[in-house]
DNA sequence: TCGATAATTCTATAAATATAGAAATATCGA
DNA sequence: TCGATATTTCTATATTTATAGAATTATCGA
């Protein structure tokens, strides 16, 4: 990932309802929302959410793709997985004792970056 | 970590030069680096660095100490663990196939593509 | 085709955030 | 104590981002 997508998804998500309306598209899966079903559970007004939606598939995050008429959103975890990862790079200079610090972050599972000493 | 938590953290990251700032501390470990050397490498003014310091201490995600007349800052793991864990909770309705999603995402390894259909 | 539903785009205003120069504070060494 | 160094705080301005109402576009079913 190239620091231009890292910001442009940092962004997205540093906004209340983004990252509320990200968290709960994480949860659903890949079957995604439809706008309307997001708008009445997160409570906010078509325009903005239209405005809040088009940011987070701008920066990768959601995806976009139309069933009818309705807009049915879903979670992009490949785009997480990467600033996830850019993240959290080269800590400590590469293979210290760093190489355990940010494991077991993600899924409550570690993963493992061999190179110890 | 909470709601209000992960806006400054998100917040503080969401921008070039607090991002560059962060990632040189990441990479450089406990030790850290005094605002000065910080100046001087990223090519920004005082008052502004100051500003972005004072930013990401606030969310968290660097720590602050006075040696003698420097001011060192290092970068608070911690915080980040704390963070991709709340952005990756309850993937796919939890437990699903999605437990693996989100993993080996931390460490930087590369062999992780992952693309949720 | 028409009316209804679903969602977006447009526009103006409001709010939050960043920039940079000047002044202030803290520490060091002579 | 004094001058120099390191860094922060203050202040005003510039820039970016969010909000919400009105108008527009797209799809469906009769």
């Amino acid at each position: 990932m190239e620091q231009a997508q890292a910001l442009a998804a940092l962004g997205a998500l540093a906004q209340e309802t983004r990252l509320q309306l990200y968290r709960l598209l994480v949860t659903v899966g890949p079957d995604g929302l439809s706008a309307g079903n997001i708008a009445e559970r997160l409570g906010v007004i078509p325009s903005s959410l239209s405005f809040h939606l088009t940011n987070l598939v701008h920066a990768g995050l959601i995806t976009q793709r139309r069933v009818g008429r309705l807009m049915v959103y879903a979670a992009e975890y490949g785009t997480m997985n990467a600033l996830l990862a850019y993240l959290t790079e080269n800590c400590c200079g590469q293979g210290v004792s760093c190489t355990q610090v940010f494991n077991s972050a993600a899924a409550g599972s570690s993963a493992a970056k061999t190179t110890a000493a």
